[in-house]
DNA sequence: GCAAATATGATAGTATTACTATTATCTTAG
DNA sequence: CTAAGATAATAGTAATACTATCATATTTGC
């Protein structure tokens, strides 16, 4: 699977970053550690003094690459979301049935990375641990309508479309496809969180996944056609 | 209804503050004003120096009270959560029929706060929008275990296993009763939120609410004893 | 192979934040 | 009316989130 996306470049909006990252060895050094160390401390404590050394390199030099570390989040999270489209136009190419297409684009959605030989600087299993604990500072600001409308949620934006699209293949009736698309994948973030965290407050486990949540509720609410 | 709840203290986890603010004119000063500061700026920009101003009071007397901001944010949600526990309790109270108290019961958790003429010197309704706005923040910390450990969140994880035995008592087979309330409570915030941001992302609106999304997603989904 | 351009590194500096500490003043209960 | 307790004012520290400048590598274009 790696394979076939090793060559694939995630586009990414380009007022995330000040020199594209992906541009030069530095630039993709910061993309790697920045999401080994947020995963590490926690976005709050990260810093890009703290990035720089680690890295052997300088602060004033990460600042070359990203604004801030605000954007750097939404730099890292929308790699994330389009890896994730990639991974979900690909899994669900050529099936016809719509409810088996609905259900493997919820898979996709809802699965925990696995590990897997990587070949890109990216480590997407910890990038979605990354993703779990911080997408939601992200959106949740002040900015976030100035933020939306320059494009930076896009990915997010146009998988949650996606899913609803599916949705709607499988029951066009249904009264609400949009809030389904969106609680899936909210959710389904929130459930792997709460199984680290909160295990009192979600039957996922090691054994039972968010997916198999999530298309029990899908399935169950959705009329299918005759 | 306000009236009825107007002599009630909400009981907060003592290590939430350092000085109890219901215990002083001032205390209560900024609980108020920090409520609404806080839906001004965000939760990023509020500062302890800016609220003292904002009272004509004091960074160092806000100290006096809270350690520090994220133990303020803690203390303001746990507050919610408690007021919205009453309700939930009060509301449901005196309902036999287990579908209808469910029904109920996700109507007082998913339903926004209307504007009321309040008694007390916290608003509600503006709380409620720091809810929405803040609340994911005050668990995605790297110190959410410890605080956990420390009951930090005791009455949101309360909340959220009455909100499990509703369910179970409509469908005692049903296999992910905690996934769905969780699924409640976070996804409610994450609709309101949305429909004041991402609009394209739920069909919720002034006309269609979020409980309506989730009562029929809880109905279809659980199966009803004969 | 070398000069010019570009990238990176090192250092310094600023305003703000998130506090702690100390002292002064105000309020109020006995 | 005084003493205890609460609040206000001020100062200070370390860290953060940058900006600016200059020096030193490294690359590349000829």
């Amino acid at each position: 699977m790696k394979n076939l996306f090793a060559s694939i470049k995630i586009e990414i909006n380009k007022n995330l970053y000040v020199k594209d990252p992906e541009s030069s060895a530095l630039g993709k050094k910061i993309v790697e550690h920045s999401i080994l160390l947020i995963h590490e401390m926690g976005f709050e404590h990260f810093t890009f003094k703290k990035l720089g050394a680690k890295i052997n390199s300088n602060e004033s030099s990460v600042y070359r690459y990203f604004e801030n570390k605000h954007k750097l989040l939404l730099y890292l999270t929308s790699w994330y979301w389009g890896w994730k489209e990639y991974q979900l136009v690909f899994a669900t190419a050529n099936i016809e049935n719509p409810k088996k297409k609905l259900e493997t684009g919820i898979q996709v959605l809802t699965r925990s990375v696995e590990r897997d030989s990587f070949i890109s600087h990216i480590d997407e299993v910890i990038l979605n641990k990354v993703v779990i604990n911080e997408y939601s500072k992200s959106f949740l600001s002040k900015e976030v309508d100035k933020e939306n409308k320059e494009g930076f949620f896009a990915v997010y934006n146009r998988l949650a479309i996606r899913l609803k699209q599916m949705i709607l293949a499988v029951d066009s009736s249904y009264p609400f496809p949009s809030s389904l698309a969106s609680t899936i994948m909210e959710g389904t973030l929130h459930q792997h969180f709460l199984k680290e965290h909160f295990s009192s407050l979600t039957e996922c486990n090691d054994k039972i996944l968010p997916s198999q949540f999530f298309i029990h509720l899908v399935s169950s609410t959705l009329n299918l056609p005759k």
